[in-house]
DNA sequence: CCTACGATCTGCT
DNA sequence: GCAGATCGTAGGG
């Protein structure tokens, strides 16, 4: 939970192929395993798809979601706690044309990267990184020294989960205010 | 085995 | 503003 605070203004850096591009991470919700409703892993459930999140943290959780979007989460516990935070968005930094050409030479600007199925299209994640630590080599998280003061973080509830009762209320999302 | 549906985005009306 | 896209997974038969 204060994993997904802290994650704002650190930078996600993709490389693949020699080929690089970053972007700051100006949006995230947090998803409590076992104890959430809204989680993949509510209960423990544990399957194919959610083994991951039970991952020791420093993971990369990687899922398709409506057959179309590859969303980007960090796992973030201990072994066997199903605890991960949700990237939501992203400020381009490095590989601006990498990225442009990803999201079929859209032009940079609003929606550009500003949603989970965007901002992972962007830096070119897909299913395929599933599972894969984030101190290796293709996918990592820089801490470039950008922080962000309470003033400057917006918290409310998560987005696209009213389907888990009570805890779609959780106050788990956190956006860096422009 | 088979069916319903989702942590969403885009394009068109 | 709204419906369609599109497919892996969960859960029931």
């Amino acid at each position: 939970m204060t994993i997904a605070k802290e994650l704002l203004g650190k930078v996600i850096v993709t490389n693949f192929n020699g080929v690089q591009t970053a972007g700051m991470i100006t949006e995230t919700e947090a998803y409590e395993g076992a104890t959430d409703k809204a989680c993949h892993a509510y209960g423990n459930r544990r399957t194919k798809r959610t083994e991951t999140m039970f991952y020791n943290g420093g993971v990369a959780y990687v899922f398709l979601c409506y057959g179309i979007h590859h969303l980007f989460n960090v796992v973030t516990n201990i072994s066997d706690v199903p605890h991960a935070v949700l990237i939501r968005a992203i400020e381009p930094l490095e590989g601006l044309e990498q990225m442009k050409k990803r999201r079929k030479n859209k032009k940079v600007g609003a929606t550009f990267s500003n949603g989970p199925g965007t901002a992972s299209q962007a830096l070119g994640i897909t299913v395929k990184h599933d599972k894969l630590d984030l101190t290796m080599s293709q996918i990592w998280i820089e801490d470039r020294g950008i922080g962000f003061s309470d003033a400057e973080i917006l918290i409310t509830k998560r987005i696209g989960i009213d389907y888990a009762e009570e805890d779609a209320e959780l106050l788990y999302r956190f956006v860096k205010k422009s």
